[in-house]
DNA sequence: AGATCAATTTTTACGATGTCAAGATTGCGG
DNA sequence: CCGCAATCTTGACATCGTAAAAATTGATCT
């Protein structure tokens, strides 16, 4: 036999799994302090290890960041997914749930969204962090693509599609998370995710409306 | 007589205009570091002075990165001043040119803008930021406003048609500056001014469109 | 089982940072 | 010309990130 253990999947030594845990402790930090105090020691003592343990398993504060900012797109990959799953299947309501599945994440996790769109401090070229965030990507161009029927990656309107789409929600979700959402907030309290469907509306390729039309 | 001396208008004591001086080392600084990288020693080290010199002037590195950002306020809203007054008066360009201003600017002061939209460091309660940030903000209600024929902060259309306008305009220079264009960029290289007027287009007020049509 | 070895963690140390307190310098008003 | 207050420097302290050296512990081999 190898060495199946009564330990869950693969114990490491003495902590458990300090690499979890850091990470875990990481979006603590993050969240509490925000980016910009994000402190390594911090993230240390919240672990309950000592101040260079993490060095084990990040070879710096960058490197914990990147994987940590690896994991947050991931799960904004899925808060688009859930909130398609719970839309009519038709193009133009996907499109519309996936938008708001994007805002839904970066107003649950200023501090992970930060860490993804606003910070230099990740290693944006790490290929775990690219991988997650293309998946996310390629939702939004997916969404385009039912719309318009043809691939909007391959000729200019349909890129123009994308990134029409790709501004106006991440335009709402960075002002909104910035502090920034005044105009919105009576609109917003009244009826969410209305006033954020007619918002993200206005992303929709004219190509799309014009089909409809006829 | 009061003090008519050799100096231009004010001269302080040791230095010349220290405040002066640090705010444009502090320029400097954020540009070439960046804001995470930012160091209040290494202003006072372009600054020619010492490390704690900057505290007779700043209460502390927030409150030098406060006045920073109100200086960056206010060139924002003349960028978008000047892009105005180089368009046609009427309303749908002046509309467009203001968002072409925005993120000029943007792409040209990543570090400034950054400072204003992504960074918690600067005390965004400060009346001489507020002030200058107001004024950039009413420059876009004002394109709304004169497109619409009303006061469009005083009706919930009104507010969306604003909140459209800045998101997508505010989404399009986040993504450029965070490195996220690649969408864009083989049509910006072709023509920058016509891709960004032709998104920042979509966020024109439906009443406005109907408005021309009939 | 016991010894060895490598993976993991702690301890210690160094340079850099922001801020505070004390001292030195300098120009202005009497 | 003298004092004084504004300005700047020096020195100190706590905190931070990171590297190197010691210590601990689990796994593997015989």
């Amino acid at each position: 036999m190898t060495k199946t253990r009564t330990k869950p999947a693969k114990a490491p030594y003495h902590h458990g799994d300090l690499r979890k845990a850091l990470l875990e402790a990481a979006e603590q930090e993050l969240t509490e302090k925000g980016i910009e105090a994000f402190s390594l020691r911090g993230v240390a003592k919240r672990a309950g290890v000592s101040h260079a343990a993490p060095a084990h398993h990040f070879k710096d504060t960058s490197a914990l960041l990147t994987a940590l900012a690896a994991l947050a797109a991931e799960r904004f990959y899925t808060a688009m997914k859930d909130r398609q799953a719970q839309a009519t299947p038709d193009p133009h309501a996907q499109f519309i749930a996936s938008g708001l599945g994007y805002i839904d994440f970066a107003l649950a996790n200023p501090g992970l969204f930060k860490l993804m769109f606003g910070s230099e401090r990740p290693d944006s070229d790490d290929p775990e962090l690219v991988r997650h965030a293309t998946n996310g990507f390629m939702v939004l161009v997916k969404d385009v693509a039912d719309m318009t029927a043809r691939n909007p990656l391959e000729h200019d309107d349909g890129r123009l599609d994308v990134a029409a789409a790709w501004s106006i929600v991440h335009g709402i979700a960075n002002l909104l998370v910035a502090g920034r959402g005044f105009v919105l907030k009576p609109l917003l309290d009244r009826d969410r995710d209305a006033t954020l469907e007619r918002l993200i509306d206005r992303a929709t390729p004219p190509s799309f409306r014009q089909r409809q039309r006829k």
